[in-house]
DNA sequence: GATGAATGAGTATTCATTCAT
DNA sequence: TATGAATGAATACTCATTCAT
């Protein structure tokens, strides 16, 4: 027990200087010489935790999707107008991607293009994102609460439009940036509110 | 003059090769060989028309960035209702993305994290885009064609979700994409025109 | 004793795990995991009982080398006429090697280039072979049972027949090989026979 | 033309080097570095020039035994009496293994466990020797020239014993192998046409 | 201008060995 | 003694770029 969790801790900790480094070169040009000073470890010692330099993006990017997919859930299931589920969703996203923006760096820049069998993983994780979002505007459309639309094409758009804004906080540190900061989330909630509600608001309550 | 314009023609002899191998490997895997061969040339002859590999990269993009620039800004310039601009810039995107997915896996994957010099090069465009969508924007906002709200983060939301939604037309090409391909741009269109359509509409021709 | 006893089972234990292994994937590929793998010891448990992996190496010749000294030198003590006792030498040895065909592929493989230091070792070894037989000759034609000539050289061609034919055995498991199997001891004790038996056989007795 | 002569040449050169490395350190431990810099070449031309290290070592032992296996034909296609057919031949083999103490080294040593596909095609081509022999062996039977016995055992047998003491001529330079060095040719084709003459010699001039 | 052979810096990964537990 | 996680030196191979022809 006390093994496998000394075991995760490393994983951990090795991942975490990952994101680091990865955010701060790229994927590709960044070195597991990097990684591994950057965790203060061994080379070898990466490769007692990951099977390869591929293996430690992938499951960067999984726990980081999972949390996410997580979060998602447990908002759009708390009982709330949809409006405002929107609304938390947005905050929670806004507000993960500044505190982290390192993986967030991470995570918008390396969709493509990883080579071979990566890219294949990567897809899959990237492709869940939208299909879950697109299951919960689904049941709100069934309920009326949005009108009715493609739900996997209005999923991209929203998720596309947060992204977009996100990166946007993200990846330039500047004037505009800062200023966006505040009311991004808010915005964006309304901005999606508005594209998906439907014609004839009748919100009970 | 002749001259010139052979060497431009060189040049884009080797930009369209470059753009599908790009495409099929990534920026990174893809090698100055492939390229050569793919346009016929020898290696050499790539470093006589592009500073370096990361030069042929920019150039491309900078090519398609402009000639979308100038397209939307004809299509914003052409007095039609907003509405209907919105609509033809959907599809111009849409019609275009899926005429050259080529250059659309590039486009959406390398992004980011190319490496010190030509990030800089590539963030200046990519941040043009949203800039100019928001110049746009603005003017409809003071027209009254569009409610008042912060236009850089608007154009940014816009632009997400149009990128979300090809994204998602050009890099997989499953039953999904399919699907979706005929009534993307219009789905499209309608989701940021009700994103961002005054509360009351009064759009006096 | 019992100490002595049981650290030389352990030695023997890994030294059998160490043939299987050395004779699958060769000495260089080896890795010392899989002989502690084999062995179902610890890594490090390796490096009580031997100094190192070319120490496993050369124990192993040493033991094998040995125990075919120690063969060799009875039978040609065993007062048979020197043509029944080569018949005897080729039977053991085509067996022997037959029977343990993993330590035949090592035996015959590793001869040379295994480094510095081991080399040396594994050179000392390997010539002590021959020097041996060139011993067991040269008695043999001082008593006239075999042709006057050069012992050394003459062990050297009789061993290298010898090694040569059994390595056909042992390495390729082929149809000729299954063919040869039956006859080889009897046609190559005949064959080293008739190259060093005296021109007028007096066999006495 | 030329081309492909300069490009020929410079596969020569690479060879040469590499045989050289290869005979100081053994197949493993010569590293690309090595080679390139006994080549005076950089370490990228000589993948200009073989797929991979392995390619280099398959090449040069395919040059080799191409050239003995030529040689050999030769002698025993030329009409004088096999016993003479068998001097010439070891003389040649001695003579060559002399010639080049460096390549035998690598010819004798790296016979075995060289790993996956490379092992395959040195296989091949040691198989290809003894059994050029048995060929020839099977002419001289047929003709009374020898006696019958099984060919290939007894090419095995004899390529064996000219292996084992070319090998003690080349790889220890030692008292008795100096020697040996003048009669080892002459003994050993006595040794081999003693082991393989008929019972009654009727040699027809 | 065009060519493509030569260059050599750069990197993921392995594995013998150690040593704290 | 036994363990196995940590170590880091070592190495084949790639590929952007150059430059003599």
């Amino acid at each position: 027990m006390t093994k496998h969790a000394v075991k995760e801790d490393k994983r951990k900790l090795i991942r975490q200087a990952a994101i680091r480094v990865f955010a701060r070169h790229g994927f590709h040009d960044a070195t597991a010489k990097q990684i591994a000073q950057e965790a203060e470890v061994a080379v070898g010692t990466l490769y007692n935790y990951f099977k390869s330099k591929d293996d430690i993006l992938i499951h960067i990017l999984q726990v980081e999707v999972q949390e996410r997919l997580t979060l998602m859930h447990e908002i759009f299931s708390n009982g709330k107008p949809i409006r405002e589920q929107l609304r938390q969703a947005m905050d929670m996203h806004v507000a993960r991607a500044l505190k982290n923006k390192d993986i967030m760096r991470l995570f918008l820049g390396e969709e493509l293009h990883l080579g071979g069998a990566i890219e294949e993983h990567v897809h899959r994780l990237f492709k869940e994102i939208p299909r879950r979002i697109a299951g919960l505007l689904e049941v709100a459309m069934a309920r009326g609460e949005l009108r009715k639309t493609d739900p996997l094409l209005a999923a991209h758009a929203a998720f596309g439009a947060n992204r977009a804004v996100v990166a946007r906080l993200c990846l330039y540190d500047d004037a505009e940036a800062r200023r966006l900061q505040a009311s991004a989330a808010a915005e964006l909630a309304e901005f999606i509110w508005r594209a998906l509600k439907p014609d004839k608001i009748k919100e009970a309550s």
